[in-house]
Formats: C-alpha cells, structure tokens, sequence
RNA sequence: CGGGGUGUAGCGCAGUUGGCAGCGCACUGCGUUUGGGACGCAGGAGUCGGCGGUUCAAGUCCGCCCACCCCGACCA
C-alpha cells in the first residue's frame, strides 16, 4: 500500500489524526473532505456545499479544461436548468435510465404546471431540441457548444463529490455531418481530459470503450477514462460519447447535405463532473491528508515564519512578505501569518490541505539567507532541503515540477504494481479483490454479468490500447479478440 | 429501496436505579509562548433529532416519525 505512517517527529493528537486509509478508506476520505475543507454536507439530502477551497481546486480544473475545449474549437453557453418533461421521453434508452432519477417541478408561481419540468439531470434532449431549430444545412454543421452548469440526479447513495444529488460539471454538446466526424470528435474529447487527467491532475488513466451495460443511457458508444483509487476500486472519471443519430432522430436533427437531401446529423456527448476532485483526493492523498499536484492546487506554496522573540517577529515577517512578493510574479503563494499558532500545528495544517510545498523561514534562515523546503509529497525530514534567498523562485519552480512528476509516476506505480493478467478464473476473483485484472473477453454480456455477480466486479472499459493477439474469455473461455480492465467500482 | 448503526454545545464523547446538563478539543478575552499539533487564568456556548405517552419528575422508560452514516441492488 502507498499509504505512509505518520511521519517522523510528528505526534500528532489522536483526535487530531485522520484515520488511516489502511484502517478505514471511506472514513479517511469522508474526515479528510470536511476536514480540508473542500466541502461540507449540506441541509438538503444528498447535497454538498463546496467550500472555496474545493470551489478553488474546481476552478483550477474549469480553467485547464475551458482552455483545451476553446483551443479544439469549442464554445460556451447557457441552457435553461428546466427541462419539460416529455422531452425526456423522446429517446427510448434515454427515458429508461434517467426517469427514476429525476427531480420533477410540479407547481410553480404557486400554480400547478401544464407540463410538468424536470430538473436537468443532463441536457442532451433539451439541445436536441435547440439543435433541431438551428441546423438546416450542411453549413451549419458542426455545432460544438460546451456548457459548465451543475445537474440534479436524485441518486440512492450518496457521498460528497463522488455522487451527489446535485453535481458540478461540463457538459460538451455537439452536432456534426457526417458519422466519422462525430466519432472523431468523441475520441479528440477523450484525449483531452486524458491530457488533462495525467499532465495537469497527475492521475493516471486508462482510456477505453465502456461495454453495452455500463454504456449512456441513449449513446451508441461511450468511451471513458478510468483510474484506479488508492483502495484499488476504479472511479470513472469522465466520460464521451458518441449518440449516433440516436437524439437527431428523436428531436429531428435534420439538415440538408450538399446534393439537397435530408439527413440526419450526428452527435455527441462528453462530461467531467465535481467528482473528479474525489479522484484527486483519492489517488494522491495519504494518511496526513491531501497532496494536490502543483498545475491544480490553489495554494502551491506556503510560507511559514517562525521566531522566538518579539524583534525576531518583525525581521522574518517582513522577509516572508518580501519572498511572497517575489514568488507571487510565477506562483500561487501565501504566508500563514495566523498570530498564537505554533509552526509545528501550521505545518500539520497545510499538510491537510495539500499544499504542495511549505517554505519555513526562521531565525536561523534569516543569518543564513536561506529557507527551508519542504515537499508535501515526502513527510518528514526527508522531504527537506535548504534553498538560498538567492534564486528561490527558480528553486520552488523546480520543486513543483519535480513533485508534479513524482505523483504521476507513483499513482502509475500504485495502478501497476494493483493490476494483473491473472491466469485463471481463481486468479482473477483475487486480482479485482484488490485491484484491476486485465483479461480476454468475448464480448459475450452473459460473461460480464457472471463476473458480476461471482465478484461485485464490473468491466470498467476495453481500452483503446489492445494487445495483439487472440486469447481465450476468462469466464467461458471462448475465443476472444479483446481485453478487458475489470474492477470493482465506485 | 432492503440490512445495520448513530443522533446530548461547532467537533468528539460521558451521563449510573428516572432526581440541578457534563468532560475534552475548538471558540472569545488577557498574559506567557512559537524550527513538527504550546501553556495559564477568566469566559461564552444546549429545543439532549422531532412529536406524543407514562410519571410528582424523562437525556434516561414506551410509541411513532425524521435525519445522517456504513453495508448491499442503480448511477458521472
């Protein structure tokens, strides 16, 4: 396991201390949200309040993907949050798996509704609807409009940021001519949140095609990244699809081609949602709290001043102050100047909260010229190191690349070292117990069910990346031409 | 929606046979402290989840309801 003991010289309060991810992962994660302060329950069941901290990791995700999106084309706008409800009904998979989750608003101004409006749980039918007015010539294709908004999916069990009634997200809207632009784009759309996932979240992932059971409610094929926690479970983490001509004929998507004949457009789907914010706390974190990577974390640097007497204060002050003022220029910085907290509770504090470097300026840095590093991804002594005054902002700037690196490699380690090609069915029952197998499967939705119910494990996707090759299923051992990554999931 | 658990100060909990509502942390003020979770003194803080019942008297006993958490079936 990659989850470390609490590190050297540190005795923490007992009540002070998170539980143990080994101990207890779910209550680990639970304590570390509040405590963090990235959320909090809120009055309503099953919803969250996002606290500026979360609200702030979440904003630096936004900023990173906004900028993939508008770079491949993309752009945004708003669509109503009430959706009437016999639009919901127009595409039959569709209907089937979002009515039992919906919010329905049935009376509004104090009177009872015509129609009664469901509260969107996602808005593809309402941009079908759109869609259907605005397109009525090939030149009008392609549409590519993304929407940040938050959906209401009234969800049985809930937990903060990983599934909540209400969530935050981006939903990616598109409409395209022909079948092989919608599926390139679908594709284009994985990639980026896997760019996004690896190089800005430090998560690694799997890309891969979701099978026919686990697939969107009304897609023709979805495609997902998938990452391993650190319990072992997998945790979708954002999705595409490709709707086919499923929605443009449900809503008439029509328009005419360049021989002046009628077709249906193509379309696809692509979100990211709040609960990516539970991967990071769950891939990165460990027994002292969150570890976010540097590209994301708001904070990425904190400098703590210590001193003993009151002329010592003024003098470390006033160089914390000035450093935060040269480290501002590149970093998101702050200094912890908090009056009657120790240095030693700020430390365990920050470390809470996963700032990726401390800086701890003292009297003894200050006849020296010099600071103390420390990296959160290393506890104790021995992520700490000295760096001159001279240069710092070189140094920092090294540090964050080198820690944003190091979380990627590790996570991608932790994956590695919890997935296996097991070589029989004995074998696999133990591999998805605590981690990924990777296994030969038919294809057959009999196998997958099989293994379902043998071992609460499901196939989180066929990645795009197969061997070569042929093998034998793993349940039926028929012949079978594919892989699949099968895990137990949140 | 089934199974289990918990509801007492912001958090964690104690509360005996029914008899004045408590402890630790956090919070406020003052002072001393500050290189890995400081200390002293003085304070503030409660619809004991809700409703009803038994009783002279209910946090405690009885009934009903609600909320939340955990475990299972459905989902980003």
């Amino acid at each position: 396991m990659r989850g470390q003991s609490i590190p050297e010289g540190v005795t923490p309060m007992p009540e002070d201390r998170l539980p143990s991810r080994a101990e207890d992962f779910s209550e680990w994660y639970n304590q570390l949200v509040l405590r963090a302060e990235l959320a909090d329950y809120a009055p309503v069941r099953g919803c969250m309040v996002v606290r500026p901290y979360g609200w702030a990791l979440w904003e630096a995700i936004t900023r990173e993907l906004d900028r993939r999106f508008k770079a491949t084309g993309h752009v945004n706008a708003g669509f109503p949050m009430f959706i009437p409800k016999s639009f919901l009904e127009k595409e039959k998979e569709h209907v089937e798996g979002f009515s039992p989750e919906l919010a329905v608003v049935t009376i509004g101004g104090g009177e009872e509704l015509e129609e009664p409006l469901a509260v969107r749980p996602t808005s593809e039918t309402i941009i079908g609807h759109m869609y259907a007015k605005w397109v009525k010539s090939y030149r009008d294709l392609p549409i590519l409009i993304n929407l940040w908004n938050s959906v209401v999916r009234w969800e049985k069990r809930t937990k903060l940021f990983l599934r909540t009634t209400e969530f935050y997200w981006q939903e990616g809207h598109t409409a395209h001519a022909t079948a092989q632009e919608a599926d390139e784009e679908t594709l284009r759309m994985l990639d980026i949140y896997a760019d996004f996932a690896e190089n800005e979240a430090a998560v690694p992932v799997i890309r891969g095609r979701k099978s026919d059971s686990e697939k969107f409610a009304g897609a023709a094929c979805t495609y997902a990244i998938e990452a391993m926690m650190g319990d072992g479970k997998a945790l979708q983490s954002a999705t595409s699809h490709n709707l086919g001509q499923n929605f443009a004929k449900a809503f008439n998507i029509q328009y005419l081609d360049e021989q002046n004949s009628q077709q249906y457009a193509w379309t696809t789907s692509w979100g990211l949602s709040t609960r990516f914010i539970g991967a990071i706390i769950m891939v990165h974190g460990d027994d002292t709290g969150l570890i976010l990577p540097p590209r994301l974390a708001p904070t990425q640097a904190v400098i703590v001043p210590i001193w003993r007497k009151e002329e010592e204060k003024s003098a470390v002050t006033e160089k914390a102050l000035q450093l935060e003022q040269e480290l501002r220029q590149t970093y998101r910085v702050r200094v912890d100047l908090r009056d009657g907290l120790t240095p030693g509770y700020k430390f365990n504090d920050w470390e809470m909260r996963g700032v990726p470097v401390r800086i701890e300026i003292g009297p003894r840095d200050l006849a020296a010229g010099t600071v103390a590093l420390a990296r959160r991804d290393r506890p104790g002594r021995e992520g700490k190191t000295t760096a001159a005054w001279d240069g710092l902002p070189q140094s920092v700037g090294a540090l964050l690349d080198e820690i944003q690196l190091a979380l990627l490699a590790r996570a991608k380690k932790f994956r590695d070292d919890h997935t296996q090609d097991p070589a029989d069915y004995d074998g696999f029952r133990g591999a998805v117990e605590q981690g990924f197998a990777v296994s030969w499967w038919c294809g057959d939705a009999a196998c997958e069910e099989k293994v379902k119910e043998d071992t609460k494990a499901t196939i989180r996707c066929i990645p795009l990346e197969q061997p070569d090759g042929k093998g034998r299923c793993l349940v039926c051992g028929k012949d079978a031409s594919r892989k699949a990554v099968f895990g137990k999931a949140y």
